[in-house]
RNA sequence: GGGCCCUUCGUCUAUCGGUUAGGACGUCAGGUUUUCAACCUGAAAAGAGGGGUUCGACUCCCCUAGGGCCUACCA
C-alpha cells in the first residue's frame, strides 16, 4: 500500500514553527517512503477562513520546500460531507441536540464544581418527536453530535505506543453546528478515509480526538462498506526556551516572519527535522538528505524546546558553507558579487548582513585612524593597480618593515582604517576588492 | 476540578536491572589565526525530590514537585 499523508492546516491564520514541524515530518515520512504528500485545506469554517491566509500557507510552504503531490480544500466537498451526515443520521449515529451555548456552558461548570468529569449528559437523546416538534416550533435549530460508544478505544500509536482513551470521558461531538456549518472533525474523517489517508501525523493535541475519530471513521467504513482507519503519529508539542508552552508567542515565530528576518528555509527544516529526536541536529541543504533518516522510532514522547537563538546559529552555520551560485539570485539582487560573498560569507548570520561588506567595499566609509604615523607610511606603499591575492601579504611585510610594526599593532590598525572595523572577513581578499586607490585615500584618514 | 502524557549534562537525546551513564549542539581551555569564521586537540557538564521492589535501579511500582496537552456549536 501506498504511503499517503496529509498536512491539514486552517487558513485561518499564518502557520508557525509548530505547524511546520508537523507539516515537516509528513513530508519527510512520504518522501521516505516514496508516499503521496496532500495539502488539504480545512477551509470549512467559511467566517474564519480567508484566501489571504491559504495563500500564506501555500507560499511559506513552497518557501520551505514542502511541496505537495496533491492539494485540495474541504469546502468543495460539502455535498459528499452532507451524504455521509444523511447515512449517519439514518443509522442513528447522529442526533440533534437544541441546548444553547450558554446552556451547554451552564452544565459544564456545575459538572467542574462536583468535581465531575464536564461531559454531555445525552439530554437531547431522551427529547420525544413532540418534543423536538414544539422547540423547533419555538424557534430552536439543532446542532448534531456523534454518539460515541462510550468504550476504550485504543491503537497503537507510531510515537507515543499502545495508547487507550476511554470515549466515555469524552463529549458526544458536535459534528454539525446550529447554523448547519461542519467543524473540523467529520470532514476531516471523511477526507481521510476518501483519500486513502495511511497515517497520521500530527500533535498530540489530538491524541484525544483520535479515539474519536476512529470512531467515526469506522462507521464511514460500514457505510461505505470498504476503507480503513490510518495509522497514527501523535508527537509532542514543542515549547519555548523557558519549557513554557509556545502557543502564547506564535506571532514572533510564523514562517513568513522567520523569512522576513533573511533566515534561510533550510536552517528552519534542518532544525526542525531533528529537534526532540535522537539525532543530531546537521544543517541539510537538501530536504532528502533528511528523508532518508527518518524514523519514527528515533522521535521522543517530552516536549523539546524551540529556542530562536539555535535557528540563527544553525542558519548561520548553513551560509558560511553556501557557494555563491547556490545564492546567485538573491545575492545579486543585493549587488553582491561571488569574490565579495566568498570574502565575506564567514562573517555573517543572516544574508542580509552580506550588505554591510559590500557597502564597507564600495565605500564610502570613514576610516578609523588608530595609528597615524603607521597608516600615514602605508599609503605610500599600497601596490599600483592589479592588486592579487599575494598584494596584502607585500603590502603588510613592505609596512612592517618601513614602521617595525608587527603582529597585532601593525595589522588592527590597516584593518581600521581600510574598513572601519575592528573584525570582519580575512584581508587578503577585502583588500583586492577595496582596491589600490581607496586604499591609499582611507590610511590618510579621507572619506572614500 | 477531571483525564492523558512527560521529567538523564545548559539544549536535543542514548541507555530497553549490572555501563568509567554514551553522542551531538553549545560552553570553556589550548593549537592554528591580525580579527571573525572554519579546522584540530582537550576539558567541565546529567539521572527533579522522597519512598518502595530487588543481591543490584536512570531503568519497575507509588507519592510529591515541575512541565505539556485535552476538557468549544476552534482546529
Amino acid at each position: 500500500m501506498t504511503v499517503t499523508v496529509r498536512f491539514a492546516p486552517s487558513p485561518t491564520g499564518k502557520i508557525h514553527v509548530g505547524n511546520v514541524r508537523a507539516a515537516l515530518w509528513n513530508w519527510l515520512f512520504a518522501r521516505s517512503r516514496n508516499g503521496v504528500f496532500i495539502l488539504r485545506i480545512d477551509d470549512t469554517d467559511q467566517e474564519r477562513s480567508t484566501a489571504a491566509f491559504e495563500e500564506g500557507i501555500r507560499r511559506d510552504l513552497e518557501w520551505l520546500g514542502l511541496i505537495w503531490d496533491k492539494t485540495f480544500r474541504q469546502s468543495e466537498r460539502f455535498s459528499r460531507y452532507d451524504d455521509i451526515a444523511a447515512a449517519l443520521r439514518a443509522r442513528g449515529l447522529l442526533y440533534p441536540c437544541y441546548e444553547t451555548a450558554e446552556e451547554l456552558d451552564r452544565k459544564r461548570r456545575l459538572q467542574r464544581a462536583r468535581g465531575a468529569p464536564p461531559v454531555y449528559d445525552r439530554a437531547a437523546l431522551e427529547l420525544s418527536d413532540a418534543d423536538r416538534a414544539s422547540l423547533e416550533t419555538s424557534g430552536r435549530r439543532p446542532h448534531w453530535r456523534f454518539k460515541l460508544s462510550q468504550q476504550p478505544v485504543s491503537w497503537r500509536d507510531l510515537i507515543r505506543g499502545e495508547t487507550i482513551v476511554d470515549t466515555a470521558n469524552v463529549s458526544d461531538p458536535v459534528l454539525i453546528r446550529e447554523d448547519g456549518m461542519y467543524l473540523y472533525t467529520l470532514p476531516s474523517c471523511i477526507d481521510d478515509v476518501d483519500m486513502k489517508i495511511t497515517h497520521v501525523i500530527r500533535g498530540e493535541d489530538h491524541v484525544t480526538n483520535a479515539a474519536v475519530q476512529i470512531e467515526i471513521m469506522r462507521a464511514l467504513i460500514e457505510i461505505a462498506g470498504g476503507g480503513a482507519v490510518p495509522d497514527f503519529a501523535h508527537h509532542s508539542l514543542l515549547v519555548g526556551a523557558d519549557g513554557q508552552g509556545l502557543s502564547k508567542r506564535l506571532g514572533s515565530l510564523s514562517i513568513e516572519g522567520m523569512r522576513e528576518q533573511g533566515l534561510e528555509p533550510a536552517s528552519i527544516t534542518s532544525l526542525l527535522a531533528k529537534l526532540g529526536t535522537a539525532e543530531p541536529v546537521v544543517p541539510a541543504t537538501d530536504l532528502m538528505t533528511l528523508a532518508d533518516g527518518f524514523d519514527f522510532d528515533k522521535i521522543g514522547r517530552a516536549p523539546a524546546r524551540f529556542d530562536e537563538s539555535d535557528l540563527v546559529a544553525l542558519n548561520a552555520k548553513i551560509l558560511h558553507a553556501s557557494p555563491f551560485e547556490s545564492l546567485r539570485p538573491r545575492l545579486e539582487g543585493m549587488g553582491v558579487a561571488a569574490p565579495l560573498w566568498e570574502a565575506a560569507k564567514g562573517n555573517i548570520e543572516r544574508l542580509g548582513d552580506v550588505e554591510k561588506w559590500r557597502d564597507v567595499v564600495a565605500g564610502p566609509i570613514s576610516p578609523v585612524i588608530e595609528n597615524a604615523d603607521l597608516t600615514t607610511k602605508a599609503a605610500a606603499l599600497v601596490p599600483s593597480a592589479p592588486l592579487t591575492p599575494d598584494s596584502w601579504a607585500v603590502f603588510t611585510a613592505a609596512v612592517g618593515a618601513a614602521t617595525g610594526a608587527k603582529g597585532k599593532a601593525l595589522f588592527m590598525p590597516l584593518r581600521l582604517a581600510l574598513t572601519g572595523q575592528a573584525r570582519g572577513p580575512e584581508m587578503p581578499a577585502l583588500f583586492m576588492l577595496i582596491g589600490p586607490e581607496k586604499a591609499r585615500a582611507r590610511l590618510l584618514g579621507q572619506l572614500a
